[in-house]
DNA sequence: ATATAAATTGACCACCTGGTCACCATTGCT
DNA sequence: AGCAATGGTGACCAGGTGGTCAATTTATAT
């Protein structure tokens, strides 16, 4: 055996999956100390020793959980970007405001994890996390914007660091108030296509 | 006895501010549900049953220590925004968002504390809280550019609902970044004074 | 000084937690 | 068929939780 993981990958795949889907059920439910190793392996139907065969601690299954969502947010979130290389910034921004909400809603729980982890304060390594998230995130936006300054489509000498900073806070903002609402009975439900097109509208007055 | 929380206003108020202060400390330090009734009453000197007797459970103990920070936080910014009154949309824009930053600075566990409620999600009421919160902020918000409105200093006809969304994203996200900043050992220390006249400017530059 | 009332205490309760490990069942090998 | 080895189990552990209450200390009134 090399990984800690590797008991649990060689297991058959229902299996892995009845255990991954209770696992991210819990972690969404409840924060990470309040989450429940028992109810874990109650919904997913296995025993106790089992699971802990399996991942070492809890910590150790928490950060498989996280890294698996993190693998499937990169995927989309390299998808969009290439899909959308050819369209004018103003259409490359909404089509990416756009996905961020249907990933929430095809994900909801994943959703509520990376919030969870972002804003709360007691999974295990949050820092580096936190840190590696923003990283990435910094990344692809700035990308997105420096494509759209060498297109001349924004203010040349406008500051970099601080425009990515911009439209990650409302990028950011915007995708938690929808989650929120959409939580929650959501009495006044958002009119989508408006108010993504009217962070890009905006962002076109703000940087160009 | 008419409140619940009457057996604690009558104490000495010697007493009464050590145990606020442990309290504060306490769920500052961990979020709700982790947060430990025993640590309280160990800090704060004082015997669990007394502690139990001032306040019914937990969460009634959390609802005081909320109301207290709140009261602050309304007090604080009240002042702020009377005292600006007179100014220029962009120079009280300035004054508020280093209010803001000399705020976390002085009661750095009261903002933990803020941080973790809005952004977090396991403390009692929590969805009628951040409503609460947000109407209070936009409402707060709302206010200043309507000022600055009826004083022809912006654009009369934005809308007015997205500005403020767009003024109270960038701003609660800058506050995080240099909350999480100063309590890391924060590698890089922002310039204040450069980035809060650079929000300033930005709206500025959206809104007029 | 004494009797009464009020405030304070901490041992105690039921319950839950992450984690362990002796035991059992199942499989594969000879 | 018999044996060994591996995988799975759940009673069990120490330690923690919010909350209770009989008993004791302290304050008050006579």
């Amino acid at each position: 055996m090399i990984s800690n993981t590797n008991k649990f990958e060689q297991l058959p795949e229902e299996k892995q999956s009845r255990i991954v889907d209770a696992s991210i059920s819990e972690f969404a439910e409840k924060d990470y100390e309040t989450a429940s190793m028992n109810t874990v392996v109650n919904q997913a139907g296995i025993s106790k020793g089992s699971l802990f065969n399996y991942f070492k601690t809890k910590s150790v299954l928490y950060d498989h959980i996280y890294q698996l969502a993190l693998g499937e947010v990169k995927l989309y979130l390299r998808d969009v970007r290439d899909e959308t290389i050819d369209l004018s910034f103003e259409n490359r921004l909404s089509k990416v405001v756009d996905s961020g909400v249907l990933f929430i809603m095809e994900h909801p729980r994943l959703a509520r994890i990376y919030f969870r982890l972002v804003y709360s304060g007691d999974s295990p390594n949050r820092e580096k996390i936190v840190n590696e998230l923003q990283a990435m995130s910094d990344d692809y936006l700035g990308n997105i914007i420096q494509d759209a300054m060498d297109r001349n489509e924004l203010n040349p000498n406008l500051d970099k660091a601080q425009s990515v900073f911009f439209l990650d806070a409302v990028l950011n903002r915007f995708l938690k108030e929808y989650h929120e609402a959409k939580e929650m009975g959501s009495q006044q439900q958002y009119d989508r296509k408006e108010w993504v097109s009217g962070i890009a509208t905006l962002f076109i007055k703000v940087f160009s």
